[in-house]
DNA sequence: CTGCCAGTTTTCGTATACTAATTCAATTGA
DNA sequence: TCAATTGAATTAGTATACGAAAACTGGCAG
């Protein structure tokens, strides 16, 4: 019997749910409504209205009239969000560099050479997959949980601004530069470094989803 | 008729409990229990048990087999959420500075008064009350929501942090001072010099939690 | 052809009922 | 007298039902 028959259905549903979001397996045209989902998992609405509004409630999802979609944040809430990420990740990622482990520099190690691969290749998908390995891998080890929880929950924000971002082949090479350097501070434990380079890191982000709006316009 | 009747129930009692406890007025042996709270709001279960989780989800209170309560934050929590104050609360201040109305000023200096006050009288309560005003109005004047909205969620940290400190007599002196020196930062839209006097009282702030608590051991 | 209005459908919020788990207390046995 | 066990009470999780509000749909009028 896995763990999961023993808890409460509400919590099951809520991390099956948000594992989805945060691995990026929902579209912006999905919608989940709680008897359709509580059909697909034979219990009733309840347990998954529970899961559903406390994922709207965390921002993971919007709860509109019609079903719960993803959330279309709103320029100044991506610009709002980008200022709180400058303020939290570096700090951040310099506590995480002396607790990452051998298998953690690894999957880095890994993820880093698939973005570098894009380069030649171009296919999005991958850098995308590779960028959110980077990052959930160092998150994963940031010692202080209270910080790292706040970080995770502002996840709508990372995904919206990589669909806009990772598409900027302007900043291509940078974000692969960056991520190399990062990857070379990690190696030397360096937090330091680490902690200039997230701040670059987010930096370049913010940039590149402020230049590609600003060329929308048009 | 008043504008709460509008809205939904479930919101409207989120609303008040919310309210309470970021005003202070829920002492820790309190205990919530949905059906208690159902019969005084003359509604079902469901609506209040909805605000209750949801307040519980967002860290505000705790969800014990026995009811909701206050949290009573780890010291290892209390630690890690210093962090986090020290990262945001600076800059938050900052870029609230500029956005004080005059009545904000006026509520502000008035608590620095009520402050200095009990320098000669020692009421505790009247400084703790003080305490609140001057960190809710500047609060409230942050202009990037997401950042307010991230402070305001470890409420319940500021609390447990203030009834440890407040009663620490060698850090009265300290806390006042800076309090003054405060309110003199933002009457003259100094954001740098707010900036780097909210650093020194968080800092005090865990100085004085730091040293009560080493006290205790003994 | 287009825009508006009314009926229908969908979906959410709330009410009520039942079940399971946990805590508290009392009784019994050592 | 104290500890353990058992039963009663409390409370949260889940199921089901109903009413209301919002959105869709189709027809009618301009």
């Amino acid at each position: 019997m896995p763990r999961t028959a023993k808890r409460h259905m509400k919590d099951q549903i809520y991390d099956i749910f948000l594992g989805r979001i945060q691995r990026g397996e929902i579209s912006h045209g999905d919608r989940f409504v709680d008897t359709a989902v509580a059909e697909e998992f034979n219990v009733s609405r309840m347990p998954v209205r529970d899961a559903l509004m406390r994922l709207s409630h965390e921002g993971y999802l919007d709860s509109t009239t019609r079903g719960f979609t993803l959330p279309n944040l709103s320029m100044r809430q991506i610009c709002e969000i980008f200022e709180l990420r400058r303020l939290l990740e570096p700090r951040a990622a310099a506590l995480a560099t002396n607790q990452l482990t051998e298998d953690d520099i690894a999957t880095l190690t890994r993820a880093v050479e698939q973005s570098e691969r894009t380069l030649e290749t171009g296919e999005i998908e991958s850098l995308y997959a590779a960028s959110e390995d980077i990052r959930r891998t160092w998150i994963m080890a940031v010692p202080n949980i209270e910080l790292r929880d706040t970080i995770l929950r502002y996840m709508a924000q990372i995904q919206a601004v990589r669909m806009a971002t990772l598409r900027d082949a302007t900043a291509h090479e940078t974000l692969v530069d960056l991520q190399r350097d990062m990857l070379r501070a990690f190696v030397e434990r360096d937090a330091a470094k680490v902690e200039l380079l997230l701040l670059r890191y987010v930096l370049a982000g913010e940039d590149s989803f402020l230049r590609l709006k600003a060329r929308e316009q048009d």
